[in-house]
DNA sequence: CGAGTGACCGCAA
DNA sequence: ATTGCGGCCACTC
């Protein structure tokens, strides 16, 4: 699942987000090391913010399970909009140990 | 083209 | 366990 056009660092990230099932979660980590770039997890902060809105960033959280922070609403309407789709909580922080999406399959 | 910035990550006190 | 600092790469102005 790594296909990456190496010109399009921006639509790997796209992709892969676009692609996490409802209910899971991807780190920023993970995604950057998909997109070829262990190093690269700022960046992909970065396309969330200039990049497309559309996509479901909120399926995006932090390595530790700890959400982002520039997400409309806050961690706060970030946690309730994830625990809608079903992502399990603990101590108000995703279970990435459940939740995290491994799409290297 | 150059500089600044960031929705991060990992390690050290 | 929590807090602080640096580093890394791409994007925006």
């Amino acid at each position: 699942m790594q296909r990456a056009n190496e010109d399009n660092f921006r639509e790997c990230i796209y992709l892969l987000v676009n692609q996490i099932p409802r209910g899971r979660v991807m780190t920023y980590g993970q995604i950057a090391a998909l997109c070829c770039k262990p190093r690269a997890a700022r960046i992909v902060g970065g396309v969330a913010h200039w990049g497309d809105t559309s996509l479901p960033w909120h399926r995006v959280v932090h390595k530790d399970g700890t959400l982002a922070t520039g997400y409309p609403g806050g961690t706060e309407g970030h946690r309730k909009h994830l625990m809608e789709e079903g992502v399990n909580f603990i101590n108000g922080k995703v279970d990435i140990s459940k939740a995290v999406w491994w799409p290297e399959y």
